[in-house]
DNA sequence: TAATAGATTGACTAATCAGTCGATATTTAA
DNA sequence: TTAAATATCGACTGATTAGTCAATCTATTA
């Protein structure tokens, strides 16, 4: 296997165990298989790695968001594919999701080209937009739909985690209407 | 000042900025005008002040919203309460909430007692299902309805903080005309 | 006053860890 | 086949840091 993404593997799962601080760089190639040095022939301070890292993960997710999109989907069936493939993916991904808010909560997050960040929510942004203008979307800045949305994945993502298996499915689907409802306008509501 | 205070205060002020790892013990005892030693009389070890200030902030937050309840309040009412008090106390209190959230994506969470968590939550809780008894909250798992104030208010600060102050409290209340129309019951609406 | 307990100090240490480096192996290209 | 480039190794180091400790100071109490 590929050792850079041993390495990154590796680095994920002793991150979310044992935090960046409790994670030695020694640990992480150990468990890797991998020499000390050639940890950082990769990447080459620790503080990269986690940046590195943090980059793949939310790639990684905008690639299979990107993947779902449609053209011809209407606002709510785009919206609604948003919504689902990123809360299975997270459960699916539990580490790799809970890295995001581990960095975001850090400071390594402001250690972060302004631009990568912005290129990671780029998509959301323009899908956004254009849901607006499709005049399904309640007018709200986008910024606070934007806020909403994640705040809201974030917590049915966290109740579901907390459910058996067999009612998640259901439990997403009526996070899915909630949201829906918060954020769709009432004048769209009633020509649905 | 009392030394206690000033180390708990200090700690905070760093660990937001530098992270747990990016803050040695020396420079908390430095920047807090005391001793090495001092440091150590009151807090054992790194990861017990650690803790303990995470402890300190939620008890103080608490203790502040247990100072606004009312009892002869109505359910909405004394929601509202809860939900500004909290944003407002946030918003005071930037580095306090954030540090919250740093402290629970981090493996220290995990460190802290399940009691101590759940005494946290308690008047939370509480409040919760009382408001469902009164019929005037939609019939919905106890988790799920925390989970989603939760969030919702994670997201509303959050964008809060992007808007220039003078419209902050107009958006709060948005906000809360929002979060209360996602959680109220429609009969309840209907009479209201 | 004398005695006890707690608070405070800062030099010190044992351990850890990020990152280096020179040597060796492997792959690629000419 | 040869040469250059790249990958891999792991012992090593300089710096850092959590936590200790014996000594001193301060407050309390009998």
């Amino acid at each position: 296997m590929d050792k850079e993404k041993k390495i990154l593997d590796t680095a994920l799962k002793l991150f979310v165990e044992f935090g960046f601080h409790g994670t030695p760089t020694s640990k992480i190639a150990k468990d890797a298989g991998v020499a000390n040095g050639t940890l950082f022939h990769y990447f080459s301070t620790k503080e990269t790695l986690i940046k590195e890292l943090y980059v793949s993960i939310k790639n990684e997710l905008n690639q299979i968001l990107a993947s779902q999109a449609n053209p011809t989907d209407s606002i709510k069936e785009a919206f609604r594919k948003l919504y689902f493939t990123t809360i299975n993916w997270a459960l699916v991904n539990q580490d790799k999701f809970y890295y995001i808010q581990q960095v975001h909560f850090s400071p390594h997050l402001a250690q972060i080209p302004e631009e990568v960040l912005h290129e990671q929510s780029k998509m959301h942004i323009t899908f956004i937009e254009k849901a607006k203008a499709s005049g399904d979307i309640k007018i709200m800045p986008n910024e606070l739909l934007y806020t909403l949305v994640n705040s809201q994945i974030m917590g049915i993502y966290q109740y579901v985690l907390t459910q058996p298996t067999d009612q998640q499915q259901d439990s997403i689907e009526q996070g899915f209407e909630m949201i829906w409802d918060l954020i769709c306008s009432s004048q769209a509501k009633i020509y649905e």
